[in-house]
DNA sequence: GATTTATATATCAAATTTGATATAATTAAT
DNA sequence: ATTAATTATATCAAATTTGATATATAAATC
């Protein structure tokens, strides 16, 4: 996970003046990056090596770099729920509704 | 989707005072009811067939349909994140750590 | 600075999901 | 009750993801 994050904001300023319609594309790996941030931080807390969280979840090390890599959306439900499992955490999945007030 | 949560509600307490091992499938599968509820429940609201929903995607209703379904679990991201979208919706993944007491 | 240790990236077969078509089953409308 | 409309299920090819191996890059430790 390469936490670049904050230059890349400023970066992403710049791009979308000139092409608004990139937006899109940036809302996905805003969510992506979050996704993989969430892993990647309760990895961390949890002082586990990708390669000792590999083999928790049952698999090789290089899958879950992909897994912490900002730009994938690739994974399925099932996938993530593995993972989530074998961080003792649990997965939310909400659909929340465009103009609901109710947000929390 | 079928309308019978709470029938299988009663019945799996029956199953699970014989067969506690029974509750890791009964997770996911809640958390799946879950999802195709969210889906099922916002497309009604906003008065969508299916079918009406499918061409909102870019799919077919049997596509749908398999999402909608109670048992179904394999979806991607991508998936969802079509389907939500097509929804004016917005899709929220959160994982939450085991032991937290923040938990909103 | 050399050597482990940890993480990232590339590739590809195997496994899984998606999309489409067809059709059955359910529900609504007339 | 028929008919029309909606939803569910089955199947299968095409597309995508996963798992594994190999290797590159980066970070830490000695």
């Amino acid at each position: 996970m390469k936490r670049i994050k904050d230059d890349l904001d400023k970066t992403t300023e710049k791009i979308l003046k000139e092409d608004p319609s990139f937006q899109e594309e940036l809302d996905r790996a805003d969510r992506a990056w979050d996704v993989a941030f969430q892993i990647y931080d309760l990895r961390q807390k949890l002082g586990l090596t990708q390669k000792q969280l590999a083999e928790l979840v049952g698999t090789k090390q290089s899958n879950i770099a992909r897994i912490e890599s900002a730009d994938y959306t690739g994974y399925t439900f099932k996938t993530l729920e593995k993972v989530t499992k074998a961080l003792k955490a649990r997965l939310e999945i909400r659909i929340i509704p465009g103009n609901s007030k109710i947000n929390l």
